[in-house]
DNA sequence: GTCTATACAGAGATAGAC
DNA sequence: GTCTATCTCTGTATAGAC
């Protein structure tokens, strides 16, 4: 039984890997097989099919670090730490592009976001509605505390989610190609630093001079 | 002649769209055949193989419109225009994921963005590159003008291009699923004009009251 | 230039021995 | 649970008639 597990476990994964790498429909079931030590048939002996090693993969996603950007914490309880809030969230996005387990998800994501219904509702519910949501209640309850200026929170939402989402596909496309991901990486900070700069309340006195 | 570029064109336009809507991988030659009316041995005739196709569409997407968001004019042309200028660039956004055209390039890049090393360069340098380094010497201009604050052009650019890449990534996707796009749509405009407000130069008198 | 026919390879999936 | 063997289907590509 715990040997059935390890070998299941590591089919999941090989697949994973490979969906993520050249995509679902470009990864067969014989090189999956490779991957794991064992021949192509006996991978029937843990998933129905191909789909179901697929369906998988997507059932898991929500239980994993890629949408996890607030660590399972309430924006009430956290949003007074403010511009360390911002910079710990933008830090999660970067360890995402450069953690091999969450990067293999994300980029497994990407490619097959056209392909996949299922993986769309994901994306669209766990990965984005819900991370906006939560950092529109962030930015909501910063303006009360007038930390940051009075606007529409679900824009400052989308405006500081939308960079640090090209940022991270940046760096993952960067790796596809082994190119250099240090100019990439540098910008979560600098996006980070510019965003708050600009929607935080300034005193009166440090203006200009 | 006449009607053999005719053949060819439809071809190549059934793949493309195609290739956009399922992938490279999981179209094949006699869906595209059926599209255009033809046996997928004709297909042939006009193509050497299959990724021929591919490649020739790849090779026309350096002279599409996907990437021409500043419409061939030079950055110290137009710099002046200010938030006009900006306003027309992410109008220009917008445009590309409601173009049947353009949308359909755009998300034939996103499916095969990972797939293909020779797309990716063109991702690279001509939509992602030199649009940014455009920007940035729009930004440069402005902030010499003392039309906007100083500060770092490149990171300017970056920062107000994610945005327009991210919520055209979410127009094209929400198509996908024939959901409404109205609300992401407003996010252009709204981006616009919440960018230009944090970095342009404000008049001593009108700060706050 | 398109058709029918066919070759050939690769893929997913099942059967049955061990 | 894994193996070999095999079935079946699908896909790319070519040959040759019209």
């Amino acid at each position: 039984m715990s040997k059935t597990a390890g070998t299941k476990k590591k089919i999941y994964e090989a697949a994973l890997r490979l969906f993520a790498l050249k995509g679902y429909k470009a990864t067969t079931m014989r090189e999956i097989g490779k991957e794991v030590g064992i021949r192509q048939s006996a991978i029937y002996n843990h998933f129905k099919n191909k789909e179901a090693i697929l369906d998988e993969i997507i059932d898991n996603l929500a239980k994993s670090n890629l949408i996890n950007i607030f660590e399972d914490k309430e924006p009430k309880e956290i949003y007074k730490k403010g511009k360390a809030l911002l910079k710990q969230i933008s830090n999660m996005f970067k360890l995402i592009s450069y953690n091999t387990e969450t990067d293999t998800l994300f980029r497994f994501m990407m490619q097959e976001l056209f392909n996949n219904e299922r993986l769309r509702v994901f994306y669209n519910e766990e990965f984005y509605q819900k991370n906006v949501k939560k950092l529109s209640v962030v930015f909501f309850l910063m303006m009360q505390d007038e930390m940051i200026e009075a606007t529409d929170p679900l824009l400052l939402a989308n405006e500081f989610f939308a960079p640090l989402f090209f940022y991270q596909l940046q760096i993952v496309r960067l790796k596809a190609d082994n190119k250099s991901t240090a100019a990439a990486a540098t910008l979560f900070e600098k996006h980070t630093d510019f965003f708050w700069d600009k929607i935080r309340i300034k005193e009166k006195n440090s203006t200009l001079f």
